[in-house]
DNA sequence: TATCGTTACGTTATAATATAACAAAATGAT
DNA sequence: ATCATTTTGTTATATTATAACGTAACGATA
């Protein structure tokens, strides 16, 4: 039996989507404030965009949304791609590497490597913070049924680390 | 202390790569007999040429040799993608996700989700067949310094589920 | 507040990765 | 030999991402 309750993230359940929307921005706020980055208009603006959904987006749906809402300005890929990437590096949005989309990180700030239970059909993502330990014991559990996981772990080998400073 | 010896594969280790490339390849002709396959020129061809270097390589990467080696026909990327997506659906080859790469499977018929660490320095990526949940412990250690972990696990929603046949 | 180094943004062009759509050829079963 | 099926070949184009360079905004300091 699947416990529902127990669900990890947001974006299998129902939830105050308005409020949840309000707390990431703030904390996304708060974050930039505390490391003295500048959540400029233009960042938060792509950060607002993709919180509407909570879902995947791949960098060419926010652009046309930017050129949806700017009805005057054309906006070109750089743009988006440099907010996405100003997001990443502060760890307030992830990269769905086997969809070439981004998405809001869930707990911005916590540290864990970033897990994801991306279902095919709904195209719905979920963000699980448990250890990678219980990753695919958790996804057993919600009662999701693994197609195919991708578990890709980037660093340096022992070996270059011998030959690098 | 990293135990050299037991390098959970054999892109970070010396090995006899001729012998290895030709026990690949004889796996997967006998793979696809068994599965009453079609081992074709093209795709044996493809396999051969990422069977040469054991690492990753990007399908232009691919498509480039191809091109080199038929110095008369000038061959197209739908076949060398065709070639890719049948490696693929037999797990003779896995794709490298963060990498828009592709890479020959180090154990064909083994099940396993494929789990890789790549090195940002060197660019190898050795495949290890460790259970998901001892991955972070086996590349520590291993003395991989982990840099970036991409978990990514596709499948169906329990929702889905019932929402489907 | 004028200056200046730095950071972010804007713009143009193009690179890199991937697929759609359709025609021709090879295969293998009868 | 014929025919259905699978594979390959071909052309065109879609999708994703970045290089290169100029302009504007910012923010520290004189």
């Amino acid at each position: 039996m699947i416990d529902k309750t127990k669900f990890p993230d947001i974006a299998f359940r129902k939830h105050d989507h308005r409020r949840c929307q309000r707390q990431l921005l703030t904390e996304a706020s708060q974050l930039c404030a505390t490391r003295k980055l500048r959540l400029t208009p233009r960042r938060r603006q792509v950060l607002e965009i993709m919180l509407a959904s909570h879902q995947p987006m791949g960098a060419y749906d926010i652009l046309a949304r930017l050129n949806r809402a700017d009805s005057a300005e054309r906006i070109a890929p750089p743009i988006v791609y440099r907010a996405l990437e100003f997001l990443m590096a502060e760890g307030l949005i992830h990269r769905i590497e086997s969809r070439n989309a981004f998405i809001t990180c869930a707990h911005p700030g916590h540290e864990s490597a970033a897990q994801f239970l991306i279902c095919r059909d709904c195209e719905r993502v979920a963000e699980v913070e448990t250890s990678a330990q219980s990753l695919l014991a958790e996804a057993d559990n919600l009662g999701f049924a693994v197609d195919h996981s991708v578990v890709e772990i980037t660093g340096v080998c022992a070996e270059c680390q011998k030959h690098a400073g």
